[in-house]
DNA sequence: ACCTTTTTGTGATTTTTTTCACATTTTTTA
DNA sequence: TAAAAAATGTGAAAAAAATCACAAAAAGGT
């Protein structure tokens, strides 16, 4: 399934998220395109891939459609999640508010330089090298790079052999996995450039975030 | 021009800095293709798009390759940005030492709370309501939101109002603007969620085609 | 000078993704 | 009860993106 497709129902799920918050108990195809950006179609080819339906006329029901998107998402459990790299991003993410509620937590963070250290913060900041253990220890699958672009690499190395299988990578450089590992590359400087394209050419409009393929 | 093949060009342009870094003067499409994770074809043809040659056999040359790039992404010039929400991602993002290499300089911030002004530090925060005036004033074209989801669509609003052309939006929320205004929304929950998705389908080994292809 | 090797540049082809369009089902109205 | 209206679900078509494959150019060797 193409990673475009999972993108959108992830944005699906959050649009019915506050759909939901505002009453609504029943949502139709272009409600959802409207606020994804997609056309209808598009919306309802995405949930007949993953044989989800809804009915002929009354579109669909929203708590139904939530459920299912999460079960299919994988957000029908807590993921705990580590960050490597306590400086700015790193910490940002250590304190993003938004993971709470779609079932994500940020458990612990790792960093190179002791000052950084403190075991004792509802999210510890703990030595690099105790890493490995703690990811073994707890079974963590899912780690955040958010070191420099020169430490990113062999960060990411030592992240894979201890066990983690999936990684959010802000350094600003293409990290590259064993098959197995799945790795996302976000990267900041690139979606400012990326803008700044296009408001020097005339071709505006939305951009939609696919950072990497 | 697809925004796929501007963050295309973008990494190329990235990996060219790196290499140059290292010394390298000649550089060929498949080395490209490899720092970036494509085909050596599509480095090739992203090139010819915009005109972009090289030697038949000698490759491209690195110094002439990155002036080049840098020129058609609108990176000739140093582009001021200014960033609205001073929370955690926000801070980050004022901090970020990827920028100033990248020609791109943070010259304010602007919050709501009054206990984060602070007109005295090299990247100021100012009162929001300064925002507009300090937008005319500079002449900035490009913003970042760093809002809670709830205020971002009114955020917005005041600055494309002010002038601002293009906007990297980190608010949970797909924001829609006017024709003219290119917007980039960056939803970080939602990267996770991908990573997600894809480890735990991976494992399976399931989810394949049988309604498709 | 000629042959071999390497690498570009790009038309043709294939693959992937999106949109169209309409039969089908359900609801409402009269 | 029948007709009209409103949505879905999905093959077929179109559009977009990526890859192939190969002629042509440049460099190096003998």
């Amino acid at each position: 399934m193409s990673k475009r497709t999972i993108i959108r129902l992830s944005k699906y799920k959050n649009a019915l998220y506050r759909l939901k918050k505002m009453g609504f108990v029943k949502v139709f195809s272009d409600n959802l395109a409207d606020a994804v950006g997609v056309t209808p179609a598009q919306v309802r080819k995405d949930f007949s891939m993953f044989g989800i339906s809804g009915n002929k006329r009354g579109g669909y029901t929203v708590a139904e459609l939530v459920e299912k998107l999460n079960k299919i998402l994988g957000k029908d459990k807590v993921q705990d999640v580590i960050v490597v790299g306590t400086g700015h991003i790193g910490t940002a993410m250590m304190n993003y508010r938004g993971f709470e509620k779609e079932n994500i937590r940020i458990v612990a963070g790792f960093d190179i330089d002791p000052a950084k250290y403190n075991a004792d913060e509802k999210i510890p900041v703990l030595q690099l090298d105790k890493m490995r253990g703690y990811v073994k220890e707890h079974g963590i699958r899912v780690g955040i790079i958010a070191v420099p672009d020169i430490a990113a690499q062999q960060v990411l190395e030592i992240m894979v052999s201890a066990g983690i299988k999936g990684i959010l990578n802000f350094a600003p450089i293409n990290l590259k996995g064993e098959e197995d590992t799945v790795i996302n590359n976000v990267n900041l400087g690139l979606e400012l450039e990326n803008i700044i394209y296009f408001i020097n050419t005339d071709k505006k409009g939305v951009i939609n975030e696919d950072t990497d393929a």
